[in-house]
DNA sequence: CATCTGACGACCG
DNA sequence: GCGGTCGCCAGAT
């Protein structure tokens, strides 16, 4: 059942149902704006573990660089859902510089003012030295 | 308690 | 662009 886990996850669950229409964001940046220690990895559990039946526009959320990184079945859903969200799909990925939060240039500016989460602390470590 | 897996992200070759 | 590897953490067995 639920553990205290359950408090962050609905942390996350109430990020995504603020997401609007048209508009998906990623495992890591809900993770940063939730705040998961576990990282990105944590955001997906919480998803996969999504309340199935709570308005919770799961079918928003989509993995780093708008690929759709669950299975197919779902997968395949979410493309549908997303498509009629007037979600922009390039290919086999979603258009995430027209439908993602990019707070890398002043493009994002042009969605809709949504204030930058500002990314912090990444959930990786870079390789110093390898050797 | 030990171990593997997982709706992840990013880097490297 | 693709595949493999590392890192992080929580849940399940």
């Amino acid at each position: 059942m639920e553990r205290k886990s359950n408090a962050a996850w609905e942390r996350v669950y109430c990020a995504v149902k603020k997401i609007r229409a048209g508009r998906v964001l990623t495992y890591g940046q809900l993770a940063r704006m939730a705040k998961l220690r576990g990282g990105a990895r944590e955001a997906g559990h919480a998803m996969a573990a999504s309340p199935r039946g709570q308005s919770i526009p799961w079918h928003r959320v989509v993995g780093a660089g708008g690929r759709l990184l669950i299975r197919e079945p779902l997968a395949s859903l979410q493309r549908r859902l997303l498509q009629s969200e007037k979600v922009i799909f390039s290919g086999h990925h979603v258009d995430m510089a027209a439908c993602g939060y990019t707070f890398s240039k002043a493009q994002s500016r042009k969605q809709n003012g949504a204030k930058t989460p500002v990314p912090r602390k990444p959930a990786y470590r870079k390789r110093p030295t390898r050797d």
